[in-house]
DNA sequence: TTTTGAGTTGTTCGA
DNA sequence: GTCGAACAACTCAAA
């Protein structure tokens, strides 16, 4: 008996369920990525995401090999791909772990209306629909969502299921090569692949690192490197999403020390939010098109394209703002607290329509997943399931102040702010105009004037969302 | 059905 | 400088 197992966003052998089905209902398998055109088109899809998609498939490709088997890359519609390669192989079913955003739905109805596919649970813990409340309907809140999702019956280490020893796959067949990517930050940012991913892991909870142990009060930190920096990993699944809570649930047990326990507790919070908004997306796949309060689809936005472009481009004149800015285009990631402040900015301070700066993440993100995408924007903007309280308006200079104390954050990727004195770091344009060339910093010349006055902009949102909210 | 308490991550103002 | 209250009103979840 010969399976296919289907990879999308499973990149990983260690602790992967749909491989596990194909492995336990055949003894040859056929490992396929299909390169789906509809998605390469897609106005989402970045260079950056996808150069880690294409290393991270070269990285299968060799884990593969060194287990007897490889990994066979297939270009163009999968339903089609799916029934050519199904015919070269005689396999008699496909394996592949099932995703809740809307494409993929559809995408697989598609194909099981042709093919014997086999969806297995696995992107999450707990299968997005699974957490519901006592009637059966749906969480909307997070922490409610968060108490039943821990009440569940959690996995345990012996729950992961080890990596295959061994792989076969006896067919020589076509495959597409992937595109050449160079070199670049990127890689060595974020290298590819599952060894990387559990290497990661290995470093954020070991003891002496104290990378959990100090997570909870550090994560906000954005001058430290006081978070996991796992979310790529996790959205392509290099690493699963049910080891990392095993291991948030591990380090959260036991007689550890207080400041331990509560920042395994914090991360495991966050896993669970992932979880969170994939139950929302399953639940309400519209929510990809609008504001998931219907009272709040008819906000007057500014969509004032040069502002809009001064956000992308880090040239807003705040600092964090910019900093945040920066450190996504040229890395492919950004940190938790920067996204919240970068994002309450675009919303609130320029009033651009949330969903403008949505796209841009998924563009630059290397671990953009529409669910969590989605769902972050919607609730900065107040305008989605268990939104943030409408006057929740980050200040860009306080929240400078508070999670960049020393501006070393800003300083690292706005050099123009190099010589500027901590005090002036999060609002150069306070600077005497005799301090500014003392501090190689003009403001209007070496760094932008800010593009809005935060008080006139805060007093502005206010007064677009009441009227939004009107009938 | 009605009621009640609560809701990730804050800011501003005035005493 | 510090502190507490105010900031829309609404929806959700559970009793």
């Amino acid at each position: 008996m010969t399976a296919i197992w289907w990879v999308r966003r499973d990149l990983r052998l260690a602790d992967n369920h749909a491989l596990q089905a194909a492995t336990g209902a055949s003894d040859c398998i056929v490992p396929v990525f299909v390169l789906d055109p509809a998605l390469l088109a897609s106005p989402d899809c970045g260079p950056k995401r996808l150069a880690f998609l294409f290393a991270g498939l070269r990285t299968l490709d060799a884990d593969l090999r060194a287990r007897g088997s490889h990994l066979i890359v297939r270009h163009g519609e999968p339903a089609a791909e799916l029934s050519v390669l199904r015919e070269e192989t005689g396999a008699s079913a496909i394996y592949a772990e099932a995703d809740p955003w809307p494409y993929a739905r559809s995408r697989d109805g598609r194909v099981s209306e042709q093919l014997p596919l086999h969806l297995v649970d696995g992107l999450t813990v707990h299968a997005p629909g699974a957490v519901l409340r006592a009637g059966g309907a749906p969480y909307a809140v997070f922490t409610p969502f968060s108490r039943a999702w821990r009440a569940l019956p959690g996995p345990t280490a012996r729950d992961l299921v080890p990596t295959p020893a061994y792989l076969n796959t006896p067919f020589e067949l076509p495959s597409s090569s992937l595109p050449e990517v160079p070199p670049s930050q990127l890689e060595a940012s974020f290298p590819a692949g599952e060894a990387e991913a559990q290497s990661r892991l290995g470093a954020f909870l070991d003891v002496v690192m104290a990378g959990i142990a100090g997570y909870a009060s550090l994560r906000d930190r954005v001058d430290l490197d006081g978070t996991s920096r796992l979310s790529p990993y996790l959205r392509f699944g290099m690493l699963s999403a049910r080891q990392a809570v095993v291991a948030a649930l591990q380090s959260a047990g036991g007689n550890r020390d207080e400041v331990a326990r509560r920042g395994a507790e914090a991360w495991l919070n966050e896993l669970i939010w992932r979880e969170f908004y994939m139950s929302i997306l399953h639940h309400h796949p519209d929510m990809l098109n609008g504001a998931f309060r219907p009272a709040l689809r008819s906000i007057t936005w500014s969509n004032d394209r040069s502002v809009f472009e001064a956000w992308c481009s880090g040239r807003t004149g705040y600092p964090i703002v910019d900093a945040a800015m920066r450190q996504l285009t040229q890395t492919g990631w950004m940190h938790n607290r920067a996204r919240m402040v970068a994002a309450s900015f675009l919303v609130k301070d320029l009033l651009v329509d949330w969903r403008w700066g949505e796209h841009f993440f998924m563009q630059h993100l290397l671990d953009a997943d529409p669910a969590a995408n989605n769902g972050g924007w919607q609730w900065t903007a107040g305008v989605g399931t268990d939104a943030a309280p409408y006057f929740r308006i980050l200040n860009p200079v306080l929240q400078g102040g508070r999670f960049d104390p020393f501006g070393a954050f800003v300083r690292r990727w706005l050099p123009e702010l190099a010589g500027v004195p901590t005090p002036f770091v999060h609002e150069p344009w306070k600077m005497t105009l005799s301090l500014q060339p003392q501090a190689g910093c003009v403001v209007g010349r070496d760094y932008p004037a800010p593009i809005v006055d935060h008080a006139w902009a805060r007093a502005r949102v206010l007064t677009a969302y009441r009227r939004g909210s009107e009938p």
